[in-house]
This record gives C-alpha cells, structure tokens and sequence, in this order.
DNA sequence: CAGCTAAGAGGACCACAGTCCGTTTACGCT
DNA sequence: AGCGTAAACGGACTGTGGTCCTCTTAGCTG
C-alpha cells in the first residue's frame, strides 16, 4: 500500500516544480487576497500589511514571495501581459506578424492602450517611478517596438525612438490623460496613430 | 529718536513681504543645506531628517515650508526653470518667439535636456510619479508644447501630442536611457530632432 | 517511525516621508 | 516698554514599505 501511496503522491509533489506544499499555498492565497482588495479598495487604498493579514500570512512571507509591492502588482497583472505578449508576438496579424510594421505598431500601441483602460492603477502601481525601466517587461516592450520601428524606417534610431513612444504609454501619464484631463480612450487611440505615422 | 527708529525700520520690514524675519531665514537655511547635502550625496541618499538637521531646524519647520520632498527639489531647481522658462516665453529665437514652430520645439527639447543633463537627479525627485502631471510646471511646458504644435499643425490633436511629447523628455526616462543604456546627450538630441520631425 | 535539514513562516524592527499639537516668538498696537 | 496674538517652531508621533532573525515544519533519509 505504501508503495501505491508513493506511486500516486509522488508525481502531485514533484509537478510543484520543488516548491513546497506550504509555499504554494500561501502564495496562492496572497495573490486571491491581493486581487481581492485591490479590486474592492483600489490599488492605492490597499497597504501590503493588509494584504498579508487578509491572507493570512505573516508580512515577511509576503515579501519573500513578491519581493515589493510593484512585484505584486506585477504578479496580478502577468496573465494580462503574457496574453498581451502572446497577441504581438504569435497572434494575428495586425497585432502580430504578417501586417506591416506600422500597423502593427498601432495595434500594439491600441492593445496597451485597452490593458491600461482596465488595469491602469493595476499597471501604476507595478511601474511606479523609475522600476518602469528596470522590468523586464518594459525589455520586452521596447524589443518589440524596436524592432517594428527598424523595419518601417532603416534610417531611425530606433532605440531612442521606442523609448520615447514607449514613454506615451506610460500608466502615469494614462491617468492624468484620462481622469485630469478627461481625454476618452478612442482620443488617445487617435493621439497614438497620429504619433506613429510620424 | 524713537521716531527715527521707527522709521527706518519699518520699510526694512515691509519689503519682506509679510514673511516673518525667522521664517525667512529658515527658508534660506534650509535650501542652502539642501543644497549642500543633495550636492554632496546625491539627492537620492539623503533624508528629509539630515537637510532638517543640517539647516538647524526642526522637521516640522521643514516641511511647514515645503510641503514636501518633491517640492524642496522643486524649490531648488526653480532658478533654473524660470530662466528655461524666460527663453522660451521672452528670448531669443530658436528658443524664443520669431522661428518657426517646428525649431522652436526642437530648442525646447534641447533646452530641457540640457538641464536634465544638469540637474536629472533633482528633476528625478521633484517629479516623482504622477506628482509631475500635478506640478504647475508642467502645465506650463504642456501649454507651450501645445501652441507650437498648434502652430506647426492646426490639425493635429496638439494636446494629446503634447503629452506624448514631454513623456519623451521626463527625468526617469532620461537617467534610464543615459546611465543604463549608455546614450550620449547628442544621441537623445537627436533622437528628439526625429521624433519632433514627425 | 525518528531525526535531520533546508526552506519557509512570521512578527518585531527599521527607515523615512509626512502630520499634529503644545510651546515659543516676532512684531503690530497702545 | 508691555501686551496680545497670529505665525512659526520643533520634535514626538504615525503610517507604510521593506528587512532581519528566530522559530517552525515539510519532506527526505535511514
């Protein structure tokens, strides 16, 4: 019998990729908790102390498992981005490959647009300030920004180019677009075509 | 005599526009100890309890001045900003009124990366997050960045452009593109020429 | 089943920005 | 000069992100 035992349990320990059984579930019940508060409260409203006594779990736990806040807020937002990342890189076209680089351009400047619609205190909060750039995220972003724009125009320098487009995408700047200055999404859509065409 | 005294002192106190002596040294004590410190150290390695120090105040006499760590950087900087201001508003072309749109924006942004160039770190600090769409400041960039636009494209969104231009010119991105991608200052000029060109 | 050990847990603790409030003081008025 | 008061002072206090260090436990080994 133990060898049955073993034979079936064996395989549900080890697909846990060697992380404990405790830690597994304590990090699932932070990323519910978190998901949970941030949706009640909004992101801002919610401290990491209350993240981890609605999970409860101790505040050290939490920071082992997500380093920082902008982690976590990362963390929840990772299903989004990889699908985001999913459409530019092996989607359809004109999001993924096959149209031509400018209009891929302005897809992907539309699909960040409609992620930040829905998530953008989400997306504030895991690029506050300066950790923006230090995300591999923004790495990935900006590579594929790069590249569409050596292809639609050989000549530019096209890493300073993606940084400065990249930078109108910003979730800071998104909010005070749209909550300040009250600028609708379709707007700022436009706004972004127009700066791609040039 | 106690006439005379009266009135010889009276104006010396008048011209200090209703701010109390002590209040007016505070004032100066505190930004020459900001200074200080912020040159020596960095802005980012130095507390807002060290500048209190250093000045020989208290915290609350610190921040009842400033109100806060951004606008001690603000305060700081703001010598520059009005002589950037001045040029763009009263000097000389291509800076100033009398060139085209198109240069004009293109001094501007030469302009601003001069002095992020010179002062990235504190720019850094007084902008910090979404506190720089906030900022007077940058109402009045984003207006002047408006009417060029206005100027060179009447039919343009120049508002959503505007946006999309100064993100291209904010303080993180700049430490990011100069420190951890190695770009020299001409480089961003330049990449700020093309972008300005579209 | 007992024991070992590294991974994990958790809460006391720290640093720092920003607030509050009781005390002090500049300065106008008489 | 003496007084009254609004302004200014300063430091104790708070809230929060993040760290440290000790105790616990999952899960391997014999």
């Amino acid at each position: 019998m133990d060898d049955v035992k073993t034979m079936y349990e064996l395989p549900v320990i080890a697909e846990e990729r060697g992380e404990r059984q405790d830690a597994a579930r304590n990090r699932e019940r932070i990323l519910c908790a978190a998901r949970r508060l941030f949706d009640e409260r909004g992101a801002d409203c919610v401290t990491m102390d209350q993240v981890a006594d609605a999970a409860g779990v101790g505040k050290g736990t939490l920071f082992r498992r997500f380093g920082s806040r902008a982690s976590l807020a990362a963390a929840l937002l990772s299903e989004h981005e990889r699908a985001l990342q999913e459409g530019f890189i092996r989607g359809e076209p004109p999001l993924g490959p096959g149209a031509p680089a400018r209009e891929r351009l302005v897809a992907f400047g539309e699909a960040m647009l409609d992620m930040l619609e829905a998530h953008s205190e989400l997306i504030a909060c895991a690029d506050a300030g300066a950790v923006r750039y230090a995300h591999p995220t923004y790495g990935v972003h900006r590579l594929h920004v790069l590249l569409l724009l050596r292809e639609a125009d050989p000549q530019c320098d096209a890493e300073v180019l993606a940084d400065a487009l990249l930078a109108a995408l910003g979730a800071e700047l998104f909010v005070y677009q749209r909550a300040a200055q009250g600028m609708s999404l379709e707007r700022l859509k436009a706004g972004w075509r127009e700066l791609v065409a040039g």
